[in-house]
DNA sequence: GATCCTTCGGACAGTGTGTCCGATTTATTG
DNA sequence: CAATAAATCGGACACACTGTCCGAAGGATC
């Protein structure tokens, strides 16, 4: 029994290993080429797998497309959470919320941008991709809504509607972001980041 | 020779006509349903022509979704236009510039979201799309340079480098207008932009 | 009435998608 | 080791869409 199990555990690693070896390359290629650009054929070859075996793992092109807007999207979520945890001040966990996103973001700037397109995009067509996104959306707008609230409370921000002031943050953060997406040379990282955050605190200073 | 002008002006015009009719409906399903989901057979066939009559206005697909941009685009930059040469005053410049974006974006939220989107998105896979519409961008980013300028020789704003106010305004209200194309009840446009004018306007001031 | 231009409708090749299935390889188990 | 199960392969298939082409039909223009 516990042999079957741990067999069935090895299968389910060595799965999810193909997986995003398929993912890996989807990425690369969506992100390089844009969606539409990019034929499963080519993304099968360049995994190295046929192109039914995708079809194992992906129900369809769209699946496939949300795995890898997940996976981006989870990489992204981890990474900031390091530094969430150990930063407590208001200002000092906003700066390094950008600043790890904005490291994601230079990762890969061509899927990224993507992402921050597609996140909306496909909702429409297919109604499946949003709903796992929009709850990656709603832990980090969660995020910016507990340090505000810290700020406030600790009398360096100015008290307004939560959630107004979330969204304003929000708003800005991803506004940021697109435009760092789609520039060929964005300045240096710590600087952008900096720069977006000074003018946040000063927006929303006491 | 008069009448052969006035003759082919007319054809123009006609010609005009039809290529809008067509960008119309293309307009109005590709916001509704994105734009891999749309056949150029049902485009045409909603705009009461032939398949192969679209392809004597537009080259191909991509033609097609870039002439839906620009148009919305210029009806933007008109809208703006009229506000704008009328308040001089930099903070009602502002807020003139970011409530006739809203305006314009609720006139039809899900194409402008597709075009907030596509902007980009379309860039990499057919470079062709991008140099136009950045053009707008261009031309709303000097508007809101000229009005950061005036802020500052007024003493209204704190000085900085003027690109970096200008990014920095964008940003936000890139980030707002994203926001609210993907709200299903946005609040009132009034209110939303007021709001996030005041916001800018608290991280600019002097 | 002849001519030009536009539109039409349909045929066409080419490409991609998603499904299916038999053949082949690779792992597991007795 | 042999039998069995599972995963992968490779290719065939129907279907849909794109972009091209062309002859026919309709209106306007001279």
């Amino acid at each position: 029994m516990a042999a079957r199990r741990s067999s069935d555990n090895l299968k389910e690693v060595i799965r999810d290993f193909r997986r995003d070896q398929v993912i890996d390359v989807a990425r690369r290629l969506f992100g390089e080429r844009g969606t539409t650009e990019v034929s499963m054929d080519e993304i099968a070859a360049q995994a190295g797998v046929a192109r039914s075996t995708v079809y194992v793992y992906f129900a369809n092109r769209d699946e496939l497309l949300r795995a890898c807007l997940k996976r981006m999207l989870d990489q992204l979520l981890e990474s900031i959470a390091v530094d969430w945890e150990r930063d407590t001040e208001p200002a000092q966990r906003l700066r390094t919320l950008i600043g790890g996103m904005f490291e994601r973001l230079d990762d890969n700037p061509a899927f990224f941008r993507l992402a921050l397109v597609t996140q909306e995009a496909v909702v429409q067509g297919s109604a499946a991709v949003g709903s796992e996104l929009a709850l990656i959306g709603l832990e980090i707008a969660g995020m910016i809504q507990d340090l505000y609230l810290e700020g406030v409370s600790s009398g360096l921000f100015r008290p307004m509607e939560p959630d107004r002031a979330t969204s304003l943050i929000g708003q800005q953060i991803y506004g940021a972001m697109s435009v760092r997406a789609s520039e060929l040379i964005p300045m240096p990282r710590a600087d952008a980041a900096a720069e977006v955050t000074e003018f946040l605190l000063r927006g929303l200073s006491a």
